[in-house]
DNA sequence: GTGGTCTAGACCACA
DNA sequence: GTGGTCTAGACCACA
């Protein structure tokens, strides 16, 4: 369900919160549901159970996440009337970063609006797929 | 003329070379035309030259520029030609980037254009700004 | 294994490279081993940590070897079929070199040849020994 | 007469006192001929006036050459005696080397002889060409 | 412990 | 003044 870019710039640890927060938005994982326990999840990205664990504490810290000692780590409570803006909010931040990208390119709107059209339709073609690099 | 953002994970090398490349793919800076001094620019941007250094000599490894001992850096020729394909692969990059990860939200296509139509309009009243922290 | 000559003219992070691509080209490093970490690399030839790392990071560049984050560099797979060709080549670059500077000396091919076993002859008496000073 | 390889890490002084230094020992600078002038040699090699004068200046300095003020420069007296035993001195630095660098291949002699041989004689065919890089 | 990035600052070749 | 290399040393992510 997750993974890992090694080649990306973005620490490994910050990339574990990213896609987890990205399960708990789109509802794969809900309030109260456990998650992989740390070093499940580790063996599965091939990192070292340290790297998920700064992960699962960090998010603990934004409330995300609970840890109850010697059975885990669950999805918090409260969290679901929340997902609902921060997907919004996800959305938005996502959408402004190409925009700007795109501006700076000196493009002029119509250009961007009719390339991303023709993207996203063939993304939908091709289903989800695409190599990240930040 | 560039920016660098001390809070991105992306390093400040990297950063520098993006930005140069930006300013080649608008025509802000053309074939044969000379770079700021890698001290100039490191003092404008408050880097250490080193950093600069690097950046101008990854372009230069990608034959973006050329440098020439004790004279200084310039854009390369026949830099032209590849600027319109970098420039349209680079808006791709930047595109399917945000597609991908609103798809990976559970969006629909029509809600992510919807979206991405009101952002953009909004990203043109509001003039080129915002907050970028990759 | 590697020696670093100081007062030769070709960079410190240069004769890494070619030390290192020698000892894959003699197999004396096989696709998968592990290289000697920078620190300890720097520490045995007396460089600075950054100087070591400059070479490897151009040696990752050119595939030669691979860097794992937090484990080491190892030399790359594949590596193997690539060295017959390039131990090749390196050969015919660095006879091709003495035999132009020969020649420049406007001497017959005849001179030169008897000259070259004369010296090879030598070479093999006193073992691998010599002064370079490139 | 002479050239200068931009992307040797030789310094440009170094290979300009090299080249000169060729031409006497082949003979094609006798004792007491002029060379050219220090601004002439600049332009013709596109180098900055300095760093010719430093090249004859440090070859003034090892009294191959003698310089008048007013005059221009000139290859010394009792040159010619000396240049025999440098040409050969040369020839043995320039074979020695490629011998030790094939060597380091962990090549036989019987094989590295053999390539010698073959690359001579290609040589011999296209005349005095090749691209060099230390 | 292993790499990666970055700063500060020195020294050199070249224009 | 312009680049290029190098050292010393700090700080961070990752194993």
């Amino acid at each position: 369900m997750i993974k890992i870019d090694p080649t990306s710039y973005t620490p490994f640890y910050e990339q574990v919160k990213t896609e987890i927060r990205k399960l708990v938005m789109t509802g794969s994982l809900r309030a109260g549901e456990a998650l992989p326990s740390i070093r499940e999840l580790a063996a599965g990205l091939v990192l070292n159970p340290n790297t998920v664990a700064r992960a699962y504490r960090e998010l603990e810290r934004e409330s995300l996440i609970v840890t109850q000692k010697g059975k885990g780590s669950f999805v918090a409570d409260g969290t679901a009337p929340v997902v609902r803006k921060a997907k919004e909010a996800h959305l938005h931040r996502v959408l402004d970063r190409a925009i700007r990208e795109a501006r700076e390119l000196d493009l002029d709107p119509e250009e961007i609006l009719a390339a991303f059209k023709r993207r996203l339709e063939r993304s939908g073609d091709e289903g989800k797929k695409g190599d990240r690099h930040d």
